[in-house]
DNA sequence: ATATTTTTATG
DNA sequence: ATAAAAATA
């Protein structure tokens, strides 16, 4: 009797899992494992969004592992003392784990292999399960990664994309070793009000409507802030609830423009992925640093406050902040323009923008929020690193009717049409609203205060 | 063949 | 300004 582990991470599913299916073809039983792994819960990258939407997965990665005749085992500690302790008690004389690109996956990759090999249990690291194409696979002539994105979509739009496995018809767990039980979401506090749901089925509910209802106005749709066009799949593409393989075929078989919209979409992921596996230092340290002296003190603090609650007297700036606070998940454009408000408007570090996003976002995900975070502040691969978005226009141009404004600024909801963009120009009694604050900035002044930092004048 | 220079393009 | 590809030495 042979016996392999699965240990899932960032890939909580069971269609299309490259780990998974090489276990089962080669063993008679397999150990799904996950580790709630106090690395991670101690490093200050879980949030309680996150902790919640883990929850689902979980939930419900163990319940299609039931229905298929198996369990899911889960265990809470440290992931390579786990994985030892699962291998004795099993005797698995495999391994099975997807690639990760982050300096704390590889290093898990590392220990793993480590311990294991010295006791003659081998590690195997798979490709193709938390991107379609691996990092490193496609490169430049002159270097290691990509650093611009249309060369690197060009390339990475003529490999070949493996087909996507089915999910595995039965699994044979074996008896012994015993788990512990998966809590229910409500046991995490502080969690968002209005929070997605996790878990494999759901994904595949949401992506079947997608497809359906959702792509075909994707590339005319995805930027528009009140239209909410977006797929909302981030989630499950960083908990790996779907595979970016099958999103990929899914997208490609439906055609049309908006599919190759989304398909783009995918491959900037792809390239921040490739970008974080070559320079994993990126994900703290400036990738092009530009000698920044970002604002710091008491002064900046109360700016740095003000957008974190969503009460800098920028309408669409405040309305996307706290989309973010009550959702945990942002519009991708909402991201853009209130990251730019932070870094270049008010000048302040992008750690502390990325680190508040992480706190909050459901898909807050290493490679994703970092790299556009450095993307935004002009400190990584932007070809044009000192634009400024101006959140006026932003606002008229991607809530042209202000509605998205009125749906998350309550202060404001009275104010009909673009008008909610510039609130300081409403006069009268009936649009005196002593609750929603002046602008913490002159837009001015911060282009000058931004100007000078950059040695632009 | 490989290094260097020029050209092209960049959310 | 700078990365990537093309052209040239």
């Amino acid at each position: 009797m042979t016996v392999a582990v699965v240990l899932f991470t960032s890939d909580l599913r069971l269609h299309d899992h490259p780990p998974l299916r090489a276990a089962l073809a080669s063993s008679d039983e397999i150990v799904p494992l996950f580790v709630r792994d106090s690395g991670i819960e101690e490093s200050g990258f879980a949030a309680p969004n996150r902790l919640a939407f883990l929850s689902d997965c979980l939930r419900d990665l163990d319940a299609g592992l039931r229905e298929r005749g198996g369990r899911l085992l889960v265990r809470s500690g440290d992931v390579v003392g786990e994985v030892g302790r699962i291998v004795s008690e099993t005797g698995a004389a495999d391994v099975h784990v997807a690639a990760g690109v982050s300096a704390y996956a590889r290093r898990r990759e590392e220990r793993l292999r480590e311990a294991l090999e010295s006791g003659g249990t081998r590690l195997h690291v798979h490709d193709g399960v938390v991107t379609a194409v691996a990092p490193g696979a496609v490169t430049p002539a002159a270097s290691d990664h990509f650093a611009v994105f249309t060369p690197y979509f060009r390339r990475w739009s003529a490999q070949r994309v493996r087909d996507a496995f089915a999910a595995p018809r039965t699994v044979r767990v074996p008896d012994g070793p015993g788990s512990e039980k998966v809590p229910a979401r409500g046991a995490v506090s502080g969690v968002s009000e209005g929070l997605a749901e996790g878990g494999e089925r759901q994904a595949r509910k949401q992506l079947t409507a997608w497809r359906r209802h959702g792509l075909a106005g994707y590339e005319e749709g995805h930027d528009d802030l009140s239209g909410d066009a977006t797929s909302r799949l981030s989630p499950h593409l960083h908990f790996g609830t779907l595979s970016p393989v099958e999103l990929i075929h899914r997208a490609r078989s439906a055609g049309g423009a908006g599919a190759e919209a989304f398909v783009r979409q995918l491959c900037w992921r792809e390239f921040h992925h490739q970008v974080l596996a070559a320079r994993p230092a990126a994900s703290r340290q400036d990738y092009r640093t530009r000698h920044d002296h970002w604002r710091s003190g008491a002064d900046a603090s109360k700016d740095v406050e003000a957008w974190r609650q969503g009460r800098t007297g920028y309408p669409v700036v405040d309305a996307a902040m706290r989309q973010l606070r009550h959702e945990g998940w942002m519009h991708n454009r909402g991201r853009l323009l209130t990251a730019g408000f932070l870094t270049k408007t008010l000048y302040v570090d992008w750690r502390i923008g990325a680190q508040h996003f992480l706190d909050l976002l459901v898909d807050g995900d290493v490679a994703n929020n970092q790299l556009n975070w450095q993307w935004m502040a002009g400190t990584g691969t932007d070809s044009r690193p000192n634009r400024v978005l101006n959140p006026v226009v932003q606002g008229k141009r991607y809530d042209p009717d202000g509605s998205y404004v009125r749906r998350w600024v309550p202060e404001l909801a009275a104010v009909s049409g673009a008008a909610v963009h510039e609130p300081w120009k409403l006069r009268g009694p009936a649009h005196d609203r002593p609750d929603y604050p002046q602008p913490v900035v002159e837009l001015a002044d911060g282009l000058a205060r931004f100007r000078k930092a950059r040695g632009l004048d």
